[in-house]
RNA sequence: GCUGGUGUGGUGGAAUAGGCAGACACAAGGGACUUAAAAUCCCUCGGACUAAUAAUCCGUACCGGUUCAAGUCCGGUCACCAGCACCA
């Protein structure tokens, strides 16, 4: 028998759309279950076979939590908005809604070839203005909440793309996209508060089922820090305020750094002996990006103030103020005091400028040869009140000292900074805000909403850095919801992040004109159960579309404090030679090609076998041979057909074995192994010579979240049961048959393996033992020698313990 | 440097919670079928010593430890991957 997967895979694709299988259910009786995937970005070059990787996965787990009766949610849409389809557009001279339009039905297509089931009914798009609606809907929730606002900064700008980046978007001084320079510049810029959510983005990681290392990124990005902020009075009489986390080292504080930018440096400019000096110095600092300044800061430079100096406000005395580019402006205050002794930046720079070091915790090497950082074991010394205690109770001391003085308080910091929203780019969401001179930025009334992208001849970013958008005065022009008066429209858009932020709300309810989506939804579905997605979007898009869903839990349009109740991240496929898939390489697979030799279930099939699902894999041409080669088998099982509705005794333990193992490894994300454990079956069904009617229907069950076209034919071709598979149910299994009676366990003396022996799979210690010592090579090993001690480890070895 | 992770045959990878290392595949070799090839089926397949699928020894990056028993636990070292990187 040829099985031709040519015919069979689009036959029953159609037939499943036709009757809606994967069809979520509305108003369902059932218990949910909401299966989501990263939707993808319809870039122009098509699908590569790692898309298919979290997709097959999630697919199998839907397609078995149907079989189980649950009512699945598992959509998919396009995240359509974005750089790569504007820059082709730019270059084409074609709309980019006419590129985005092409790239999805060519996504689309080869995704459908793939027999994956997503409910298409409930298909989104990020660039369809009654979705962005919603999104620009929450963005005017975050403005009247005050969490969206404007504010004059240096940005990250991309010399190619010309174009703001968030600082996430920056990747060692270069564009994340392109791979261009990235310098500073003044912009003034919308931005949302997600810094008011730091705190809660990290505790509420605890109501969630993440893996660790998702976790840990997580709050290594956030970088929270608890310490204080000390003020420390100038020789200028001012106050110059530092934040620390080692108030505990006061006393060993000998001079002052601050950044090139702060402010200080303005004030005191007619007080500074020395500041032609410390100008050029500022210059230096200016002209580096921050990449450059971390790369080259092997070497600390800087500049010591003459003609201003601090004083400590522990003991009165006089230390000097440096100027360093080692100290930021955006992070603390900008300045911080230096205590050689105990930190290693500080005790560089110390011993370059040659710089008392003064040790204030006991318990390191010498201080002058090395900092001494340890918290956990120091002693205080030379610290007047605070001698004697540990670091930890110092550092509580301090605090209540300085706060009594007025001199200083507790201070949590955050290494996260506030979300950079605006993009001087075409195609994006328009940001739904107008200028007025008269009432400042007003929003449009969300009775306005969607605020449509208008239609453009060129999408050419400006040279002065402004939006395309800019250059339409008819658009841009506009009166005053407020005041009626003449008004300017906001011509940046939102960057691309914005539609993910909220788009598996949309999938619950994907047609509502009233609402993102109704109530009954988002109560029925929230959360998402489980969500698979890419290690590289722990930091940015997880903690973004995490801060938007507190968000709109706070203002009550969702149910939950958390989207996602569980993430899991899947490993890339690599190319054959072990690299990473991409064009420049020339090691990109096309998913299309394997298809069409093999079929969608071989490609699934191997996709999941290739390895573990959260590592990556190395893609092998000649390994999915053994694949296709298995579905044959189990295909030819039509020859070897019997009749019996029962399950025979030889191979009940093998299958009530696979059910459970399938059945967990499914839940475990041990895909690998669940293939290998059917792969297992069939061998053993092989040695039976022939299969039986209720054994061909649980194994096309068990093998159908796998390659569901293929045991849909079976199904239908060998008449196993009523409908389609997908109208049937998860076998059951019992414990009591997963083991078989008898089993093998090896016997060891001193740990060596001596023999292997059946006995009854219930034995019990003295049967077991007494079974291994009647075994001769044991015997032999044994003979003339003191047993010292006997183990045995139920259904799996003995072990004898002698001495001579 | 910090955080998280990984290291097992020729290859991809298995191994419950400390209990038979190498499941399941790929490749390779041998055989059957065939005029032949492909496909299919059967056998072998970590290494050493072997006539041997007898026995023995070695073997999960490296060194040491705990244990009747270690790929798994503990201490140290090395290598690689990912993220962060002067965050005070």
């Amino acid at each position: 028998m040829k099985y031709n997967h040519l015919e069979v895979e689009p036959k029953w694709q159609k037939r499943w759309e036709e009757k809606g299988c994967f069809h979520a259910e509305e108003n369902s009786q059932k218990e949910k279950f909401y299966a989501l995937i990263e939707f993808p970005y319809p870039s122009g070059q098509g699908l590569h076979v790692g898309h298919p990787r979290p997709y097959t996965a999630l697919d199998i787990v839907s397609r078995k939590k149907r079989l189980q009766g649950y009512n699945v949610l598992y959509p998919i849409g396009w995240d359509a908005f974005g750089l790569p389809t504007e820059n082709y557009a730019i270059k084409n001279h074609i709309h980019p809604e006419e590129v985005t339009k092409k790239n999805v039905a060519r996504f689309k297509k080869q995704i459908q070839s793939l027999g994956i089931s997503f409910d298409w009914s409930r298909e989104i798009n990020t660039t369809d203005p009654d979705y962005y609606k919603w999104t620009q809907w929450i963005f005017l929730q975050l403005f009247k909440k005050g969490l969206a606002y404007k504010k004059e900064m240096a940005v990250n700008w991309c010399t190619s793309c010309k174009c703001v980046l968030a600082n996430e978007e920056v990747i060692n001084g270069q564009c994340e996209r392109c791979g261009s320079e990235v310098i500073r510049k003044v912009k003034s810029q919308w931005m949302l508060k997600i810094t008011e959510y730091a705190d809660r983005l990290i505790s509420d990681l605890d109501l969630v089922d993440y893996p660790p290392r998702v976790k840990a990124q997580q709050k290594n990005w956030i970088g929270k820090s608890t310490g204080a902020e000390v003020d420390f009075k100038t020789t200028e009489g001012d106050i110059l305020t530092v934040y620390t986390t080692r108030c505990d080292t006061l006393f060993g504080a000998t001079y002052m750094v601050i950044s090139p930018e702060h402010q200080c440096i303005e004030k005191w400019q007619d007080k500074i002996a020395n500041i032609e000096e410390v100008r050029a110095y500022q210059t230096e600092a200016a002209k580096k990006s921050d990449f450059e300044r971390t790369e080259l800061a092997k070497e600390k430079t800087g500049v010591r103030i003459d003609g201003v100096m601090a004083i400590n406000p522990v003991n009165g005395k006089e230390i000097p103020i440096f100027v360093s580019d080692y100290v930021l402006v955006s992070y603390g205050t900008g300045a911080i005091m230096a205590v050689p002794a105990h930190d290693t930046r500080d005790w560089e720079f110390a011993k370059k400028f040659n710089l008392p070091i003064i040790e204030v915790v006991k318990g390191g090497e010498d201080v002058q040869k090395e900092a001494f950082t340890d918290c956990a074991t120091g002693v205080m010394v030379n610290s007047d009140f605070i001698t004697g205690l540990s670091v930890e109770d110092a550092k509580v001391k301090m605090i209540e000292w300085l706060t009594e003085k007025g001199v200083g308080r507790a201070k949590t910091n955050y290494k996260l900074r506030d979300w950079v929203f605006s993009r001087q780019r075409y195609w994006g969401e328009p940001i739904p805000i107008v200028h007025c001179d008269k009432c400042g930025y007003v929003p449009i009334p969300e009775s306005e909403l969607p605020l449509k992208l208008p239609m453009v001849d060129s999408y050419e970013p400006t040279d002065t850095g402004e939006s395309p958008l800019s250059k339409m005065t008819d658009w841009v022009e506009t009166t005053c919801p407020h005041c009626g008066g003449k008004a300017h429209r906001e011509t940046d858009t939102m960057p691309q992040w914005a539609g993910s932020s909220w788009y598996f709300l949309r999938y619950m309810d994907p047609h509502n004109n009233d609402a993102l989506a109704s109530k009954e939804a988002l109560n029925y579905w929230s959360p998402v159960d489980w969500y698979n997605g890419g290690m590289e979007h722990t930091t940015l898009h997880l903690l973004y579309s995490r801060f938007w869903h507190k968000f709109l839990y706070d203002i009550g349009v969702v149910p939950t404090p958390e989207p996602y109740a569980k993430r899991t991240s899947h490993g890339m496929i690599l190319g054959e030679n072990g690299e990473k898939m991409s064009k420049s390489r020339g090691n990109v697979v096309n998913p299309d090609e394997i298809v069409e030799q093999y079929g969608a279930d071989t490609m699934r099939l191997y996709e999941m076998f290739i390895g573990d699902f959260e590592k990556a894999a190395p893609w092998k041409a000649e390994s999915i041979k053994g694949c296709r080669r298995f579905l044959e088998r189990y295909y030819n099982l039509q020859t070897k057909l019997i009749d019996g509705e029962e399950i025979r005794k030889e191979l009940e333990t093998s299958f009530h074995k696979t059910i459970k193992k399938v059945g967990e490894d499914i839940e475990n994300i041990k895909f690998n192994t669940a293939i290998a454990a059917l792969m297992a079956l069939m061998n053993d069904i092989a040695n039976v010579g022939n299969i039986n009617k209720a054994e061909y229907r649980v194994f096309s069950i068990l093998l159908n979240p796998f390659a569901p076209h293929i045991t849909e034919e079976v199904w239908c071709e060998a008449k196993l049961g009523e409908g389609m598979i997908v109208d049937n149910s998860w076998p059951q299994y019992d414990e009591s048959k997963c083991k078989a009676d008898e089993i093998e366990i090896a016997v060891q003396v001193n740990g060596k393996i001596k023999a292997k022996l059946m006995v009854p799979a219930e034995a019990g210690q003295t049967e077991a033992i007494s079974l291994a010592k009647s075994d001769g090579n044991v015997q032999k090993a044994i003979n003339g020698m003191n047993i010292i001690k006997e183990i045995y480890v139920k259904g799996r070895l003995v072990n004898i313990v002698v001495k001579p």
